[in-house]
DNA sequence: CCAAAAGTGTTATATATACACCCATGA
DNA sequence: TCATGGGTGTATATATAACACTTTTGG
């Protein structure tokens, strides 16, 4: 069992995270479990009183993750009333033996700045913070119930990730960094909830112009054997 | 000389609106200036501690427009040190004859929720608030200095109103409720900062299906009069 | 009847989709 | 040489653009 450290944080304001890793031909997330509480929560952290809030998320995802360099999106601020819970944190408080007087800004109203993260699934090294025993990879369809309004956040997450996938091309930050183009599609696929045409999505992905063919990768298998891509700049 | 009405809010956090009018072929946005200061700035304001973020922007866009149900999108929080500049806002309480330590958490750092609105031109009454003399319409290309990141906020507010103007069809919001298809094309012209081609805008718009045609205009001019159109559910 | 601007028709071009075919691979 | 999946060629459909033509209006 950690010790909060004593840091001073913006009072009011915190970040919540949601981290998108592909893995298995499905979208997932990372989700924390707190201690003796049967609560779930994505990853969130506080301001420091002279730290620029991104650096704080990316602070945060370091700690989480163990990676840098995190592609990363801020995409809505929640502020509304029915996130004001205090019960909730005091409850979780309780449960790590904190005593709640020592914690009394934690139950504050707070807003809440969202990003959304894609990350490469395998490179995680999941780490759960003081208040939380695990932190987790849970398919995006098969979430458990999430405190506050941290479900809301999960789905305005994934329609913004939906709406900037052709605008911004983020596909590929879920994958190692060479790959097929049926894994690229696959991740395409997760994100849309819809399966898309083979071919036409070759010929499309291609005609951007950002993708750097490699060697073919030979899998054993009796076809063809695939060539790799990579990102234009890895 | 207002003054301040004694209301609790929450500490460093704060909203600016640009707010985004069409008047003579041009954008435009409203800008406050502060009294003896020579200063500009976006309006803004701060968020009661009962009260939803959402219903802050809103009270705060009726104050100075006099608009309700007003054409609303948030786009950014921006969190940054830069924008921690306490000698700003103590230079404009000075000017306002207010005593500096009765507002000290004014002078503290703040993190700003970002919102943009369309409105139509013709329909505002501004007011300025208690600190500010004047709120005016400024065109986009020709703004006045503004305080801190302000401009920031502006060219941000910008660039995703164009990345919005197809995918959300915001056009219209600029407008009076009825309105020529040559008004509308100009309005997507300003936004965009290109010209556009006539024939092709017109069946774009038209095969959206969300325009409902009206009779016609007859301006007394020598030519064919336009047809007046709505978006549907005016 | 003319000039100006609006609206529509026609054709050309670009882009997206569907389908077919051929190629590489290992058993 | 067969089955499997990858890559590309070709036809088709659809969307976009360019241009011309016709219509309406008031002088």
């Amino acid at each position: 069992m950690g010790s909060v450290p004593e840091q001073r944080f913006l009072p009011h304001i915190a970040y919540d995270s949601v981290i998108f890793g592909f893995s298995g031909e499905q979208l997932k997330i990372l989700i924390m479990e707190y201690h003796n509480t049967g609560m779930f929560a994505l990853p969130g952290g506080f301001v420091r009183v002279d730290e620029p809030l991104n650096d704080a998320v990316r602070r945060g995802l370091r700690e989480r993750t163990g990676l840098d360099n995190i592609y990363l999106e801020q995409f809505y601020t929640f502020g509304s009333l029915e996130r004001y819970q205090p019960e909730v944190m005091e409850t979780i408080l309780q449960a790590n033996g904190f005593a709640v007087d020592d914690f009394r800004w934690m139950l504050d109203r707070f807003i809440s700045v969202a990003y959304y993260a894609l990350i490469n699934y395998n490179k995680v090294n999941a780490q759960p913070d003081a208040l939380s025993d695990s932190i987790k990879w849970y398919p995006l369809n098969d979430l458990p119930p999430l405190i506050l309004d941290h479900a809301d956040i999960v789905a305005k997450a994934h329609r913004t990730l939906q709406e900037n996938l052709e605008r911004k091309l983020v596909g590929m930050n879920l994958l190692p960094s060479r790959f097929t183009m049926k894994e690229l599609q696959k991740v395409y696929e997760a994100i849309l909830g819809t399966p898309l045409r083979r071919t036409t999505f070759q010929r499309k992905m291609l005609s951007l112009g950002i993708l750097k063919r490699h060697e073919k990768r030979y899998s054993g298998k009796a076809h063809k054997a695939p060539y790799l891509y990579s990102f234009e700049g890895e």
